[in-house]
DNA sequence: CCTCCATATTGACATTCATCAATATTCAGG
DNA sequence: CCTGAATATTGATGAATGTCAATATGGAGG
């Protein structure tokens, strides 16, 4: 399971944090996770493409061709960017859909300003 | 020079966007920069803590220790976030302070929910 | 059952990155 | 000037990453 939990406060899990004014070394490192998964152009542009959709999904088919990238890749990103909790995936027949999680853009944005 | 412009809006830079629904190349590039520079828990830590500082500055000595890293790598990270333009880098006789771009944190966010 | 199609996984490769040790730079004091 | 201290830069190294070609998986239709 996992699945980030981007906006978790993780209180009390760090209770000991020794000093280190800022974040916690656990803290931090989850955080960092969903920006690594932001921080490629092509992860970006499927983020936008498939939010600019209005139907709200698309299918791997639909995101191929305008990155240039070939479907291995594409399907690459799109874990990615599943498994930070940012997408959610549902297959229906041969097809998979990609659809942004509810809210996961504005929480990782929290994120940054709540440093 | 460079220094990434986190929110500018790359309105008619980018006027001829050929189709792609969301982002540009050129576009997603640029902000995966930023993102680039927030996805190591190093930097979260580092920004964190002269955010928390009271003064609103932090030389590098004492940025180093918390992080238990050493002072070139640390110095390498700050330059990677002042290139990002979330730090500014003030040198005041042999030290050097960075402190938090005034607005740096919330453009970023903007750019996730604005995606 | 067999074939086709959409998607996922694996393996390999080149590139980028985080880190450190060593060295360079720059400034303050004597 | 020379010394010492704080920071930056360089070079090297091991790990992680993005990409593709090849292959696997799994459902739809004949």
């Amino acid at each position: 399971m996992s699945s980030l939990q981007t906006a978790a406060p993780a209180a009390d899990a760090s209770c000991c944090a020794p000093s280190a004014a800022g974040l916690s070394e656990e803290d931090a490192r989850q955080k960092a996770l969903v920006f690594k998964a932001l921080s490629d152009p092509n992860r970006l542009r499927l983020l936008s493409i498939v939010k600019a959709d209005e139907s709200g999904e698309s299918c791997v088919c639909d995101l191929t061709a305008p990155l240039d990238l070939g479907q291995p890749t594409v399907s690459h990103h799109l874990k990615i960017l599943v498994d930070a909790g940012l997408l959610h995936r549902e297959k229906r027949g041969t097809w998979a859909y990609y659809s942004l999680v509810p809210g996961a853009l504005e929480r990782t944005a929290g994120l940054l300003t709540g440093l």
